[in-house]
DNA sequence: CACAAAAGTGAGCACCGCTCTTGCTTCCTC
DNA sequence: GAGGAAGCAAGAGCGGTGCTCACTTTTGTG
């Protein structure tokens, strides 16, 4: 506890020790954890998820999964940065597997494959988009997975503003372009025009509110429920949505 | 329980009966209910809404308080309604009054009075436009009072379609168009054509998808957190959207 | 006034998150 | 290699939840 009492290696770097075996169980534990809480936020939902029935499930007593899992909002924190990974990755796969088309083809892909995720993974996509758990707070360590898929989003509308490929970028108010002073300060490289940036995060809320306004049933009895309905209908918004940002 | 066993009067239907004092009192306590209900969502949110917080606050007995409430979730579902009722009444009002200002400002000050009352109401909000509550199924009773929000943006649409305030209707796809006929068939009186409806449920869609960033956090160190720069930001949407329409 | 319906009570069930004590095993360090 | 520290599993337990049930009390009415 004194000042200079402790040796340099025994600090917070760890020195590439070769793991144990009892650190590889801890490892193997918890990830048999993790899957068992991913299957059960898939059945039920966040709201549902029990830290007592992830321990049933692995085979433990309901006390020893403190072990590995601080609390209940640590595991969902654990979940949500998993989500916002999986909804990025899924957005990143589909930019890349398009990256010679247009600009406005791969917004359009890219889109699709956001909402395809959000379907196959309604309740993830809940735990990332829909009302925040309780008395839940984000930590810092969301922030960075957060990114990744508004940030393919960004990279397709700045090749297409570079290349010209933008016909008519939008114009907003001078007040609304200033409330953007936090976003360009946080990340460096961004030569984006403010008005381009307002519509950028305009279509980025516009186009979840549509998969929310899907997925947690505001347009039953509004759009026909067929699966291929609700596809025309949402490509159909990403085009109207697309031209705010002038694709 | 035999049939044609019980005499008229006794049936379902209740031929205007003065109230009892019973009748009176059970209203009321129902009322206190409810309005503890109320108070105890605006506070901790739908998730830990508890009905024996409920019960002690009214100083009822836990199992008392189901006299009254069937159940949690009817109580979430009544919350609901009332939910839907408040932000349609927001709206409404809103509209009432800028009766008189063109297509473009009665849009704008409904969206504001929205945003505004979302903003009041975090927790109503999330009630009736966050992740539908673990197990819950909207009833019928809900759709209803959910059709007014929409239906004052429709009027304000419809009235600007009519005297050719709209200057560029948008175009969409023949497909999507043809998924709006359950709607169509289950409102009467709509001769707005089906381009101009995708447009509005887009707009719809897009803008409680920017009031819930805002709400649950999405645009945090992205956009400026000062109540006037949300509002400034939020108006360069309402803009922005607009333009889908064709306003 | 008597009686039935409604309202209120308290115990209890099964579940939850989480804590704490008690043994046991594994690992690190002399 | 021995000893001690650290990690781990187990079980009991606390206070909370939604909800049910048998029971008593209140209350309006024929």
């Amino acid at each position: 506890m004194g000042v200079m009492a402790s040796p340099p290696r025994s600090s917070a770097a760890p020195p590439t020790r070769p793991p144990t075996a009892r650190d590889r169980a801890r490892a193997e534990i918890t990830a048999e954890i993790m899957t068992a809480a991913r299957e059960q936020l898939a059945e039920v939902g966040p709201g549902s998820l029990s830290l007592r029935a992830i321990a049933r499930e692995v085979g433990m007593v309901s006390s020893a999964i403190y072990r590995y899992v601080p609390s209940r909002d640590a595991l969902l924190t654990r979940l949500i940065i998993e989500a916002y990974d999986a909804i990025g990755a899924a957005a990143e796969d589909a930019q890349a597997s398009v990256a010679a088309a247009s600009a406005p083809e791969q917004f359009r892909a890219v889109w699709r494959a956001i909402r395809a995720w959000a379907l196959t993974n309604p309740h993830q996509y809940a735990l990332i988009y829909g009302s925040p758990v309780p008395g839940y707070r984000a930590p810092v360590d969301t922030v960075a997975p957060a990114t990744r898929l508004p940030q393919v989003l960004l990279n397709i509308l700045a090749a297409a503003g570079a290349d010209g490929t933008i016909a008519a970028p939008p114009v907003v108010s001078e007040a609304a372009q200033r409330t953007l002073d936090p976003m360009v300060e946080s990340v460096p490289d961004l030569d984006a025009d403010r008005s381009a940036l307002v519509a950028a995060i305009t279509t980025w809320a516009a186009l979840f509110g549509a998969i929310s306004f899907e997925l947690f049933g505001h347009i039953h009895n509004v759009v026909a429920s067929e699966p291929e309905s609700r596809a025309a209908f949402f490509d159909a918004q990403i085009d109207l949505v697309a031209r705010l940002v002038g694709l």
